[in-house]
DNA sequence: TCCAAAAATTAGGTAAGCCTAAATATTAAG
DNA sequence: CTTAATATTTAGGCTTACCTAATTTTTGGA
């Protein structure tokens, strides 16, 4: 990687290219998610799409797209990233609201052989402790579409696989309603008007959490094949 | 710390004073040290006794020293590139000549709450796989003067405590003569004018080791009670 | 279609850290 | 004690990665 900072505008042009269906990104957008100036990231959309090799594909006025090799770079930090964050919180155990942080600056600086060395001891793991995936060294990885818990039917059950949030208050919330991934729960009901979500965790005493909407979109589940219809009062 | 480069200076200036009993550091000495030009140190220098915190005191000319303040830092530093390097061997299964490299990069971007951890994971080690004393959090350690292998008298016996270099080839070379750390020898002959020193590694089949006397003056020893006095061939 | 608001770019600046080349200080040797 | 060699600093430049302010382009509504 050219720089740290390089790297941190590839991250964030996947990360958002990612959620938009590989449309461009905008100045703006970049400029909000990597906190600077818009002008900041026009001068580095010129370097980068300049530069050799070209990282990404950038128009004037349009937006930006990662090259393929920016694209590599960008799932390379990313494979870093999540490998780190499941050593912090596997092997020296952190909290998973803690892991993001110190990730983020860790990412740039291990090797290649740190890299090997940190997924052999886990065991070559697929997901980090949020539930998302970890590219192998070739940047592949199996991209899911999962459903987020506001989607689901009322009295479906599902299994939590992936929690879409770094923020550590967000993330110390939900680990304290034993809301995190490959825990159970079924579905009791979804508030009309984007009210909040109400769900029993299976095996949790008391079992009822009730959830914003907001936060519901940000954790995707997996739905159990075993439904349990209960009697619908009207 | 400031900047990673803030940083370098620092256990570079400590490193140098530590080898010439405090003494100011010259320019050039730490121009070579750090491989840049002698110019860049003096900008340097400039800037670090100029700030706030000051963190060296400096006089053209003269030299530098580190302030209580520099001082502090550059051993939080080597606190974290020693907890690093022995965490990369013992957890991580790094060789002893690869510690160094990794934990160059790493020692900048550490948490102190990750430098924590490492520490306890090792159960609060007193030395790095080099036998290089890790100072605590308050930047106390043990000040040892041991002598060097080079020093002993024919027939004396010692353990190693200490191998002062990084260089991955010389640290392979020492490996795989078996001259680690905690190994104990009996010094068989120091030839005169500078010439080999040959000893014997106890328990080791077969033991006998000739090193030049440049890398005798690289291993730190402790001479062990238990004098062996062989019978004097002239 | 025209025009104001929003988005993006250009222009001009700053700070960190490096560089080379030129100037100056110090030191050591005859 | 002078001078040549060496050490150091100053002067002037470069790149990266930011910034603010001004300008230009695009877009969406009346």
């Amino acid at each position: 990687m050219k720089s740290e900072s390089i790297g941190n505008y590839l991250k964030a042009i996947y990360q958002i290219q990612e959620r938009q269906n590989d449309q461009p990104v905008s100045t703006t957008r970049l400029a909000a998610q990597l906190g600077v100036a818009s002008a900041s990231v026009t001068g580095m959309l010129k370097r980068l799409s300049a530069g050799e090799p070209k990282l990404v594909d950038y128009e004037p006025y349009y937006g930006a797209t990662l090259t393929e090799a920016g694209r590599k770079s960008a799932l390379e930090l990313i494979r870093h990233h999540r490998l780190i964050e499941s050593y912090l919180n596997q092997a020296l155990g952190y909290p998973w609201d803690a892991v993001h942080a110190e990730a983020e600056r860790l990412e740039h600086v291990i090797s290649e052989e740190m890299e090997e060395r940190l997924a052999a001891a886990l065991g070559h793991p697929a997901t980090d402790p949020h539930g998302d995936p970890i590219p192998d060294r070739e940047g592949h990885f199996e991209k899911r579409d999962d459903p987020c818990l506001a989607d689901l039917a009322d009295g479906q059950r599902a299994e939590i696989r992936r929690v879409v949030a770094q923020e550590p208050e967000l993330l110390r919330y939900l680990a304290g309603l034993g809301l995190t991934p490959s825990v159970q729960f079924e579905l009791v009901s979804s508030a009309p008007f984007n009210g909040p979500v109400t769900l029993r965790v299976l095996g949790a005493q008391p079992s009822e959490r009730v959830i914003g909407r907001e936060i519901a979109e940000k954790i995707l589940v997996a739905p159990l094949h075993s439904t349990i219809t209960e009697p619908s009062h009207e």
